[in-house]
DNA sequence: AAACTCACG
DNA sequence: ACGTACGTGAGTTTC
């Protein structure tokens, strides 16, 4: 039998600080509630206990706070936005009939000690989980602690077993206690040893066991600890017993702690489901399957919802000519068209192939060409079905799920019931809910100015991606299959040598199994980063270069199994019957404004690397046809330029030089003519990073200098360039102020991070609002363009077809004969469909392959 | 499912 | 003192 015992205070404040801020629908702050039930969740699947409980500190003064004076009064008062969240997380446990312990007069610590020794008593296990170190003295045999982490807002469990501990530390948990009476823990006003640390206190119970055998050592005569520190010790005697009482769990709590009492298995209260509606905790609802609560609110609320009507063949035609003369209708269909919804706002209307038969796909054409605006919840999705049908509609007026990204992009998803819940007040599905959710959500975009970003770039681009997706990119599937098998002999001749080398056969994509050959057979210089085990990705690889040749290989056999597994295997498999193949592209995905591609993602074919570049020569025109490859150049360094007003940058770009060149002889104060390669390619990394908002330590990290010089780098670059600075400072200041950052044209990225309390936290939200604006405003740009220039080969009547995008780069496929009109009309429009105090040039380029073309 | 690695802009 | 670049998607291993 197992019990499983949480530390409440202490997970709360670790999700709390560790979770980026997240807030219910009605604003209440709810990270740390949320970051409560996933660490939760996560140790019930892990540890699969027979009871759980949770215990609580109470404000009220401690029994140890009564008998020293000083115990814990420097401690801070909790943030606000914490504090209201207690209640909550007391609520959710209630709700999920999980025992609570809040014994006034003792400290979390105490229950927990004193529900450990219940257990030993009663013959269970007991697992603790905690975030602090002081309770790791209480693990033994049957109890161990599980520590929880938090890093970069991943939640980490380190599980102390009386041999995990001795691994760690060198002795047995029981001598925390002697530890931490010497180096005193400021965070519990334990004073310990004055001018006695960790190091110190470490080394001092390594050598003599405990605090007793330290002491008794110390007021020995003889040399077995230097003078200075044995006169430290001397002194502070007194503070060390007195910590060492401070730091001693109490085990003996006078409470009835039983823990057969708290049996606990999921079976969860109704009252959970409207709770975490409340919070906005659709993930838990869906995890935890509150399903018979779903189904209770969903009676509670059939009263409210309009009529369902289910049409055949004849009531359809009727109605159609009834909705030929209504204003908006709103639409909704699944993955498929073999039924529809529609919804007038009186009535919602059920369409299907079943009820009316072979009439369907005729009433489905008179319903979507002309007639009333339609109002749809993924627009994109539904052209596709409709193309696949060979139906061609117009007159879409508005989609819900891409106004609702918009109005906030970091969402995981944009489901209907949710958004409804979100924007109408009320959880509300299909056609209905587009109804409802139509006029809410465009007054919400008015409102944030971003109308015209919607109705000029989002709204349009459905059509021109559908049209892309259906379009396809042809790939030489003999070519591309030769290429992979092709690679076969270099990856088996790698592998003999690599197994060589290590002198035993292992897999060596793992990163686990090679990091042992690495870092502990072969004892190269141990490889920094950790953190489940040696980090041997490429970067640490290439610092061991030379040090070893098994080395190289690994970087090769990666390289070539990539090759072969990513590109040719997969792509091979997802070449559809026409012999192309057709991505999908995502609209309300990134939280900047780029589009996504996915099954398969055609936007991070290889490029950089001569092999890998290969792959490239794989994708071609269909016979016939050429491709025409254009691509903005520097077009985030330009709108920098732009957005900063910095006009010696802008200078750069009107005289048409090149940047990088240009900003190396700003930088290392050089003539332009004596920049040396080097000069230029340090540049292009401070260029690059600047964007992305870089500390100077990640600099000297990408160029390979010191730290100190790549801070000379960024210094001089911001004293050149002094209006980037001034944006910079400018674009924090203002996203912390608004609590969003937004491109040229209004889009919008909620900047939660930059109000939370946690240092790295705040930093990234720093970065990410220097970044996003940039990344962002050439999102919108490129949007701008690909409808201009969708339009324009309509128009012109032109066979040529638009069939990727690659964030700064469009393909389109054409006959022969018109690639020159297509060239000037791509160049034309990306450069011209917005004008900037800079000029936005663009490469365009020919070919048969997208090799040559780019 | 999560962690790791690596491909792209 | 922190911990170290923005934005993605996919394949493999491991738990």
């Amino acid at each position: 039998m197992k019990l499983m015992i949480l530390d409440g205070n202490s997970i709360i404040n670790r999700a709390f600080y560790g979770i980026r801020p997240l807030t219910a629908p009605d604003g209440t702050p709810t990270n740390a509630v949320f970051g409560f039930l996933s660490i939760l969740q996560r140790l019930l699947d892990e540890q699969k206990p027979d009871a759980l409980c949770v215990s609580f500190d109470r404000k009220e003064k401690t029994f140890r706070h009564l008998a020293d004076a000083d115990y814990k009064a420097q401690r801070k008062p909790m943030p606000e936005d914490l504090a209201v969240q207690m209640p909550i997380v007391k609520e959710v446990l209630d709700a999920m009939g999980v025992r609570r312990y809040e014994q006034p007069g003792y400290e979390a610590d105490d229950i927990l000690g004193t529900a450990a020794a219940a257990c030993e008593r009663a013959g269970w296990d007991c697992c603790i989980v905690t975030g602090d170190k002081d309770s790791l003295q209480l693990v033994s045999e049957h109890t161990s602690v599980c520590q929880v982490k938090s890093r970069m807002g991943q939640t980490e469990t380190i599980i102390y077993t009386p041999e995990r501990f001795f691994e760690e530390y060198g002795f047995t948990p029981k001598r925390m206690i002697d530890l931490k009476a010497l180096m005193g823990d400021s965070s519990d006003n334990i004073p310990g040893v004055p001018g006695v640390g960790e190091k110190t206190a470490l080394e001092l119970l390594h050598r003599f066991g405990s605090m007793e055998e330290v002491y008794a050592a110390a007021s020995r005569e003889g040399d077995e600890i230097k003078e200075s520190l044995k006169k430290k010790l001397l002194a502070g005697e007194e503070s060390a017993k007195r910590s060492f009482w401070l730091a001693t769990i109490l085990c003996e709590v006078p409470m009835d702690f039983d823990p057969q009492e708290n049996r606990w298995h999921a079976d969860y209260r109704p009252e959970l489901y409207g709770l975490f509606k409340r919070l906005g905790f659709q993930k838990f609802i869906e995890k935890w399957g509150l399903k018979a609560a779903e189904e209770m609110v969903s009676v509670q609320h059939a009263a409210e919802r309009l009529p369902r009507i289910e049409l055949d063949d004849e009531t359809a035609e009727e109605l159609l000519q009834k909705l030929k003369e209504v204003k908006y209708l709103a639409v909704y269909a699944e993955d498929h068209l073999d039924a529809i919804e529609l919804c007038d706002g009186e009535s919602v209307y059920l369409l299907s192939w079943t009820g009316c038969g072979f009439r369907y796909n005729e009433l489905l054409k008179a319903l979507f060409e002309g007639g009333a605006k339609k109002i749809t919840h993924r627009l994109k999705h539904l052209l596709v079905l409709l193309h696949k049908e060979g139906l061609y509609a117009e007159n879409f007026a508005f989609d819900t799920e891409l106004a609702a990204y918009l109005l906030n992009a970091t969402e995981s998803d944009y489901d209907l019931a949710r958004i409804s819940v979100r924007y109408v007040g009320r959880e509300l599905l299909g056609a209905e809910a587009i109804w409802a959710l139509y006029e809410p959500l465009k007054n919400a975009l008015e409102q944030q100015g971003m109308t015209t970003l919607y109705e000029r770039a989002e709204l349009p681009l459905c059509e021109v991606l559908a049209d892309m997706e259906q379009a396809g990119f042809t790939v030489d599937r003999q070519a591309l299959y030769a290429f992979g098998e092709s690679l076969n002999a270099g990856i088996a001749e790698l592998q003999q040598r690599i197994w060589q080398h290590a002198g035993h056969e292992f897999n060596i994509l793992s990163p686990k199994q090679l990091g042992a050959v690495l870092f502990e057979e072969l004892m190269l210089p141990s490889g920094k980063k950790t953190k489940t085990g040696w980090s041997t990705n490429a970067d640490v690889l290439d610092k061991l270069r030379g040090k070893h040749p098994i080395v190289d290989e690994v970087l090769e056999y990666r390289m070539l199994t990539k090759l072969k597994s990513t590109y040719a295997e997969g792509l091979l498999k997802v070449i559809e019957p026409d012999g192309r193949i057709h991505t999908n592209f995502q609209m309300t995905v990134t939280a900047t404004g780029r589009l996504s591609s996915t099954e398969p993602n055609l936007q991070n074919i290889p490029v950089r690397k001569k092999l890998g570049a290969q792959i490239r020569r794989m994708f071609v025109a269909a016979p016939g046809m050429t491709l025409v490859d254009a691509d903005y150049s520097q077009i985030e360094l330009r709108l920098l330029a732009h957005i900063s007003a910095d006009k010696r940058m802008q200078e750069a770009f009107i005289s048409g030089e090149d940047i990088h060149r240009v900003t190396a002889s700003q930088v290392f104060d050089t003539p332009l003519d004596e920049v040396t390669v080097e000069m230029r390619s340090r540049a292009k990394a401070v260029n690059f990073g600047i964007v992305y908002g870089i500390s100077a330590f990640s600099l000297a990290q990408d160029i390979g200098v010191w730290p100190n010089e790549a801070k000379a780098y960024m210094e001089a670059y911001l004293a050149k360039y002094s209006g980037v600075k001034d944006y910079m400072k400018r674009v924090v200041e203002q996203a912390r102020a608004d609590g969003y950052v937004a491109t040229l044209f209004g889009r919008r990225r909620a900047m939660p991070e930059l109000k939370s309390s946690n240092f790295n936290m705040r930093a990234f939200g720093e970065r990410v609002a220097l970044n996003m604006p940039i990344q962002g405003t050439a999102a919108d740009i490129i949007k701008f363009a690909m409808v201009a220039v969708h339009r324009r080969l309509r128009e012109e009547g032109l066979r040529a077809k638009l069939i990727l995008q690659v964030h700064d780069e469009l393909i389109v496929e054409c006959p022969e004969d018109e690639a020159a009109r297509v060239s000037e009309i791509l160049k034309h429009e990306m450069e011209h469909t917005v004008e900037l105090s800079v000029p936005l040039t663009v490469d365009v380029q020919r070919g048969h392959s997208w090799a040559e073309a780019h």
